[in-house]
DNA sequence: GGTTATTTGTTCGTATGTATG
DNA sequence: CCATACATACGAACAAATAAC
């Protein structure tokens, strides 16, 4: 007898949950960028032993979400504008390379999946949950990754994803919109539905171009607000 | 007062410690793919708890040298030829995208020390060290990496390699030799040092068409072998 | 198919080393 | 230089799950 309204949510090791729960708290503002972590308080409060604790830390710094220095602590990974240059440069040249992989092997299920994903993206702008924007966002994107049949690719795309989500959430909690965006993948979408490759080139490029430049231009102003 | 001849190997946690030991023991053959890794044991020869010990599992996990199934067991990774074709895939991708990083930012100290890691590649080749010809050979392949002055780029380089040497040292273990390799690096160094960027990118093309050929030919080989 | 070993996952208490004020 | 807080590490033990019999 199978309960199928509980699911499967039973089968993760504590470090897994943990780690959900560590890298919500850290996209939801709760532990803003270059806060410590202490892990004695930290595994009281979520009734767990260090052990188990310390397997999720080790992951979200796998992520990039977590800088740890031996013997001294960790702590929220630090916004940087050369670290958001260096995201978009390389989400750029993966994400080219994955959509030259996936080019010939989109089929009617890839193009339904695009199309719900982005309804998906559209839904949670107009509920204005901002955390919710971020993952569609994130989950539209990922489809080419998925869809490129190409695991070390989609392996490296998840940790590229968890930082990227670090700075989009800053963005978003810093003051509540994210530029133009419900028409904002109108063109992506378009692009990677269509038979055009050098047009798909462009909007990755232009894509990838502008997303930088709104994050970079929120840092700076970010940056100026501190220094005053 | 200072013991400079022991030198600064104290300031690292046993985890990384550990985690150096095991990717010498896998890389060496002592750990053959497949095998799996009992933490209770491994402990005990290492002289170590369990906890660092689960750290450096974790940490070769991470590396891609390790797999672990929750709750059941930690293995060493096995060789695929889906595997080997994504490593290089990827690798052709990013060493094209680190080299346009570093192309301009060339300068004379960067020549002098592609020529002295070729030189030590080729000391090691001659020496016969079959492991030394691995890390040099790497050590070779870094350097554009370093050049490229991109942190996200670097670390996932290093993601790569760790893989990569895994697929090098079996074939090496398996028949001492790595194929036409004295001059294999030649003409990849004299692209990396000359001044036409066409001429690195069908070198960079060439260079990881030959590895990824000779390294799924040793798979093949290696598959018969075990079939029969 | 059920039982039992083995191994992992986890906890707790404690000790030690390191960094920071 | 000292004191304190915290990270790191140990070891024994129990729980949970897999795997083999």
């Amino acid at each position: 007898m199978s309960v199928p309204a509980v699911g499967k949510l039973q089968k993760q090791t504590f470090g897994a949950r943990i780690a959900d729960a560590l890298r919500k708290a850290i996209f939801a503002g709760d532990l803003v960028p270059g806060s410590a972590l202490i892990e004695t308080a930290l595994a009281e409060q979520f009734g767990v032993s260090r052990g188990p604790l310390r397997e999720a830390i080790r992951q979200l710094i796998d992520e990039g979400l977590l800088v740890q220095v031996p013997f001294s602590g960790t702590r929220v990974t630090e916004l940087s504008e050369s670290a958001i240059r260096e995201i978009y440069s390389l989400r750029t040249t993966l994400e080219m390379f994955a959509f030259r992989l996936a080019w010939d092997r989109r089929d009617a299920a890839f193009r339904l999946e695009m199309l719900q994903r982005q309804q998906a993206l559209l839904a949670a702008i107009d509920s204005a949950d901002e955390l919710e924007c971020i993952r569609r966002e994130m989950h539209l994107h990922s489809l080419v990754y998925e869809a490129a049949d190409h695991q070390l690719l989609l392996e490296i795309w998840g940790g590229l994803k968890g930082r990227l989500q670090l700075y989009l959430a800053a963005n978003y909690l810093a003051h509540g919109r994210h530029g133009p965006r419900r028409t904002g993948h109108d063109s992506f979408v378009a692009a990677a539905l269509g038979d055009s490759w050098p047009v798909m080139e462009a909007e990755i490029l232009q894509h990838m171009r502008l997303g930088s430049e709104e994050t970079e231009r929120f840092l700076k102003a970010r940056k100026e607000q501190v220094d005053a």
